[in-house]
DNA sequence: TAGATTGTTAATCGATTAACAATC
DNA sequence: TAGATTGTTAATCGATTAACAATC
């Protein structure tokens, strides 16, 4: 009974979600799929089609109401179900993200770290407790926990990732720059590739460039 | 007569590459289409359809030579272009990508990085030097540069933009968790935006968590 | 009520998969 | 040559766009 939503779809939501909050700071309390598409880039068919695969939260009329209409994404999106994580490896991006990513303000409550340098042991960053990688199974039986954030060296990436699956963690977000394979059917797996983003984007200014030359050369 | 490319192609060419560069450094030279569809979970016929939009790059009866195929896909996501690139903004996200990150394995020179801040400025971090971000323009007239890997704070992202649009540069690598909109047709853009990828990532999580729990109560 | 805009169905477009002739 | 596997065309599938009746 319940059509599965393309991941087209899934992957737009967050986008919306980010310019409604820009919105509803702003003070807007009103917006039509067709104001929203020109915000967007995209076209007013796609949002309602979009947004109905989850329900009405339109009315007839008169639009959206922007304050609603984010709640109901954040939810979609499960920024309500409290989901814990630990953050494994505080190396550089480890650091960074623990710095200066609010894992809060995707409804996520990251409760501790773990690395195995001794120095970065027992200390707090961002009031985010770091233990001894060893201590991970016993914290885990303890507080239930659903994402890691796998920040380890490429050469420990698969071995955590089993790891992870033996001690029942739901999913991880990986940035290794190793494809994490789903250990588990069970585990769901978020790669976060920095190079594979740079690539694309070395084609597309590689493809510009060449357009560019052309174009002069033509003159 | 240049028919384009999709998206979707070029989005899954950086993991190609990847995953051919595995199988170069274990030795193997020979690989057919359907074998590499097997590695990548993929099919035989998107990953011939995917390189036959650039060109026939294997032999019928043999498959593709593993090198070989490598060094093209390198070619067509332009890392041999020798793109040069600066980095502004050398907080936690900056020097994580610093000293971690390897610009040089995407074909990308790293030439320098930009800040604010005295205590950084003069100093070299991994062998680039931090120069004052008022020294910008006159570093970019001197040293013509393809690429802005964007790390400032949100509230400088767009004037920084702009700033880079003035100065010439064709491609800005956005990690402020802003969306840079194009400041210009001929700016190119890409958005890395962690949020977003732990958006979907807690989406899925939920769904599956949701599906255990109908399982469980249906037993 | 009249006007506006949604929710939803139908039409179009593009991307993926299947099939097969070409050829190494 | 026979077997294998590509390059490429055709068929299918899914996603986007257009249209319009429902309704606020």
């Amino acid at each position: 009974m319940k059509k599965p939503v393309s991941n087209n779809v899934i992957r737009r939501l967050p986008r919306y979600l980010r310019k409604l909050e820009e919105l509803e700071n702003s003070g807007i309390t009103r917006l039509s799929s067709g104001e929203f598409a020109k915000i967007l880039g995209s076209t007013s068919s796609q949002i309602r089609q979009d947004l109905n695969a989850f329900g009405g939260f339109g009315q007839q009329g008169y639009g959206y109401h922007v304050p609603d209409l984010r709640a109901e994404i954040a939810r979609i999106l499960g920024m309500d179900r409290g989901h814990q994580a630990v953050l494994i490896g505080v190396g550089n991006i480890g650091k960074a993200l623990l710095e200066k990513f609010s894992f809060n303000d995707c409804g996520v409550q990251l409760t501790a770290a773990f690395d195995v340098k001794q120095e970065l042991i027992g200390t707090d960053q961002q009031g985010v407790p770091v233990w001894s990688i060893d201590a991970l199974p016993e914290y885990l039986a303890l507080h239930p926990t659903d994402i890691a954030v796998l920040c380890v060296p490429k050469s420990q990436a698969m071995p955590m990732a089993e790891l992870l699956t033996e001690q029942g963690i739901d999913a991880i977000w990986n940035f290794t720059n190793v494809d994490v394979v789903k250990p588990s059917s069970q585990m769901m797996v978020e790669n976060v590739h920095f190079s594979d983003s740079l690539l694309s984007l070395s084609y597309f200014l590689a493809e510009h460039q060449d357009e560019k030359r052309r174009l002069k050369n033509r003159s």
